[in-house]
DNA sequence: TCAAATACACTACCATGGTAATATGTCAAC
DNA sequence: GTTGACATATTACCATGGTAGTGTATTTGA
């Protein structure tokens, strides 16, 4: 299927005023992410470049960097597609998120500061909020919002962005697990165990709950390969 | 100081046969960590092209891409710069190379894989000898092979590329620091005591090895804040 | 002498054209 | 029907020209 077939609205919303590989690069990725540009899709530059009004460098800048990311592979001289979700590499990401958000969990508590408990706090509430009222997208967007604080309250901003890079292989998994009922209740309480150990300044404890949190990509790997096998490898 | 007034063979070895981006990238990033291109020095894609005889497109590519590892620090429209060491991204390098390399270290003691184990021991055996015979390159080279090696013999190959974008900020600190005697011979044996826990299957010690081993940064950060400030923010 | 305005040089950024390598479709030979 | 060769289309890659934005030097006004 070609690419311009597919609707393409929200792949348009590009500020013309402001640097445009990295918009583009969001752009692509959020497709990649929700799925609406499927796995194994191809892409080329030029089809992609005349959908956005765009030129084709800074499409190509995109896509390297969405290569770089493991969201696309680029065959030289042969073609670009969108990258198939290869379980090897879903563990992995998951293998190095946990790694690095454990560390960062483990530093929050140890300093145990006030000011960013009070931040967390406020998220874990946006959380029930938007759990009680079934506003996933909401909730998702917290989610985000509640693992970035932890990041950057202890200025780990680049840490901070390497687990935004190799995230982008479990969003991918994750939003294809559908929402059943309660579970962002349990997402919601699991974040409050964290935010309760980085109050007891307790490091392990809260060690172990992220670990515990960040484990549950598991188990919707299993029911999707069951599900959906067409869009691995 | 212009560009062109410096030596610059090593930047002119490029084989126009491969793609010329990763070329590049790897090329202005050694002569970033070696210092040949001290910080603050502006780079320029037009200067550069002409350097390496190649157009401004792939050497555009490459400085983004160290821009990404901050290395170089890219101001639009005003200019490109090798990227001051910045005290705080060296640590928070050192943070997340600690957070993966002990994940890493535990998962190899896990598995505890005799083949895994015969490896790493070559790698000792080489290191042993370029530390009596006082090689420092030979001795570098092995050691980044000796965490390769880690990594990989458990199959995180990702991990490993993370480690190595972040590490570009240490090693920068390392070659600064005066090859002090016995300095190697320490190394080694710090390497060995990781491996002797591997053997064992005790991850935690593992763990608690590389650790203190990757710690040794801090004390070269100290000494080199008072010998170069300059290089510096 | 000094301050504000102006001209200039330089930058990264984007657009676009050319090129070698690869995939695909067509057709002939067996 | 199958296989091989050839023509064509498409690709990512690199080269190069144009543009808006930014610093700096120069000039202009007092």
């Amino acid at each position: 299927m070609a690419l311009t077939d597919r609707q393409s609205t929200s792949l348009l919303a590009i500020d013309p005023k402001l640097p445009m590989a990295p918009q583009i690069y969001g752009n692509i990725r959020q497709s990649i992410l929700n799925l609406r540009l499927a796995p194994k899709q191809a892409l080329s530059e030029k089809e992609l470049a005349l959908m956005l009004g765009v030129s084709r460098t800074p499409v190509r800048e995109a896509l390297i960097k969405l290569a770089e990311d493991g969201l696309v592979d680029i065959f030289p001289q042969r073609g670009t597609f969108v990258a198939p979700i290869r379980v090897s590499e879903v563990l992995e990401a998951q293998f190095i998120r946990e790694a690095l958000e454990v560390s960062v969990v483990a530093r929050v508590a140890e300093l145990s500061d006030p000011a960013i408990s009070a931040r967390l706090r406020e998220s874990l509430a946006r959380q029930k909020r938007a759990a009680d009222n079934g506003d996933l997208d909401g909730f998702l967007a917290e989610d985000e919002n509640f693992h970035f604080i932890l990041s950057v309250s202890v200025n780990l901003t680049r840490a901070w962005k390497v687990i935004q890079n190799v995230k982008g292989q479990l969003d991918r998994v994750r939003v294809l697990s559908l929402p059943e009922p309660g579970h962002l209740t349990e997402l919601y309480e699991q974040h409050m165990a964290i935010v309760t150990a980085i109050e007891s300044g307790n490091a392990k404890v809260a060690k172990k709950h992220m670990a515990k949190h960040l484990q549950q990509v598991f188990r919707t790997i299993d029911s999707l390969l069951a599900k959906r096998p067409e869009i691995f490898d």
